[in-house]
Order: C-alpha cells, then structure tokens, then sequence
DNA sequence: GTAAGCGCTTTCCTTGAGGTAAGTAATGAC
DNA sequence: GTCATTACTTACCTCAAGGAAAGCGCTTAC
C-alpha cells in the first residue's frame, strides 16, 4: 500500500525544476511590450506602422527590437513583398497560439486579483 | 442565425482587458525571486536565514525586499514568536496557493518552449 | 571579552530595459 | 527639387532591479 504524503506539495526537485520552467517562459513572454505585439498580431497581420499606431506609446525603436525578438523566438514571422513600394507584413505564427492557455490563466488570475485589490482598499478606507 | 466570425479571435476591446489583466498579473509575479520564495514557502514555512540558504544566490538585501513586498501583497504571513531568542517565521498564505493554475501554465508551457528551442538548435547545428 | 548567529539595513555600484529624438535609404508624389 | 512615407537605425539618457559588502542590535556560547 503507497501512502501519498503531501498530494499537493511537490518536493525539492520537481519544484525546482518548475521553477526553471516557469522563469524560461517569464524571461520569454516579459518586458511591456511582446504580449502586447502579439495580440495585436494574432488579431491580424500588419505591417510596421500599423503597429506602431495601434500600438499606443510604443516607440519605433523599441518596436523593431520587440519585432526581431519575437521572430527569433517564431512567436512571428516577417514576410518581405518585392512590389514597388515594398510591403512588410508581420503575421502571428500558429505557435505563437501556444501561448493561449498561458495567457488566459494569466488575465483570469489578474482580474481576480485586481478586484481583490480593490476589495481589500475599500475596507481600508472604511477604517480611515 | 448567428454566424460566428473569429471564433478564437477576440475583438480589440476584450483584447486590450485581456492584456491589462495578463500584465497586472505579471506586474505582481515578476522579478528573479519572487515566484522562487513563494514555492519555497509553499513547500514549508521557514525563517530568514532558512531561506537564503535555499534559494542559492539571493542577497539578505534583496530577501528582506521581496519578503516584505510579497508579505504586503498577502502571498505570506510573518510571524514573530516572542521567544528567546526572538523567531520569526515566514508562511504561505492561503491566496498564494491560487497562483497554483497560474505557474502550472507556465511551467507546462515552459518546458515545451525549452524542448523546441533545444530541437531548433539541433537542426541548426546539423545545416552547419 | 570576544566570537558567532539571527534578522535584517545601509551604502555604493553595475546593468539593462526602455524613452527621446534625430537620422537614413529607398521610393513616389507634386 | 523637395517633400512625405515606410521601415527602420543610431546616439544619448534615465531609472529601477539587483549585486556586494559592511554594519547593527540583540542574544547565547566559550
């Protein structure tokens, strides 16, 4: 008979190498911008300068290191048509789908947690 | 009839809450330490130097940081034992446990990125 | 008395993310 | 010729996160 000690806490390892996992995808999806540019993008494709005015606040330069960076990682790609004058389109890759659970537990738990905040200010300003 | 177009395809509106949640969220986990210290407690309340001596590279200045953001953010409680000497224990709290969806994503998610970026790597070394 | 441990705080420094603003090569419009 | 547009690049600056190392108030051990 295996008796189950601690059902829901990991041990060392495994919770270490979580943790490595969870910080490889906060290192890859972080900084105020990349979810923010493939949002936009998996809305649908666009080029640089659409982007930038959807984009609020964002800078060109930031916007091009931001879009390098996602291409690297295949979260986009980059699609260059020779016409005169020559058209950049950069599409959302299905990959960059992957995301969709991550993203979603992430907005679930941000407003729960965003109207926690506001809770927990309420009953502090009942107590001023 | 009601003819669904873009099912998996938010509109900007959804789309810019979605985000504002997602970065709220990440406003509050991120950091190279923090998501570290939660997991440790999670595992086992502790005290001070207990921790620093578990989560290998962290300084006593950045420990007392987090610790205080996080126990103001009500992820952890401490507790100071009038003993002597005096003990100070650091615990989980209850609301830490819901980011328990949260950092399974990411891990999950994580992991698969690490595996793809490494076979990447590989099928590049072989065009060598 | 001095050393060591605990739970921090303080000071100083480095690094990197991101902002601002200007520039640039290519093209087309007027 | 000159101006605007597109898709960027370059140079410079600011600011906050985090690292290193020392100190501090307290207490027990030797």
């Amino acid at each position: 008979m295996k008796i189950i000690v601690n059902e829901s806490l990991p041990n060392n390892e495994e919770c270490a190498n979580s943790l490595k996992n969870v910080l490889d995808a906060l290192y890859v999806i972080n900084g105020k911008w990349k979810l923010a540019v493939i949002l936009c993008l998996v809305q649908s494709s666009k080029r640089f300068n659409e982007l930038q005015h959807e984009i609020t606040g964002i800078s060109s330069k930031v916007l091009a290191k931001e879009l390098k960076d996602l291409e690297l990682n295949d979260f986009i790609t980059r699609t260059v048509y020779s016409t005169t004058p020559v058209n950049i389109i950069y599409e959302a890759t299905e990959y960059s789908r992957t995301l969709k659970n991550v993203i979603g537990e992430l907005s679930y738990w941000g407003e729960q947690h965003r109207e926690k905040i506001k809770q927990s200010m309420r009953s502090q300003s009942r107590n001023l």
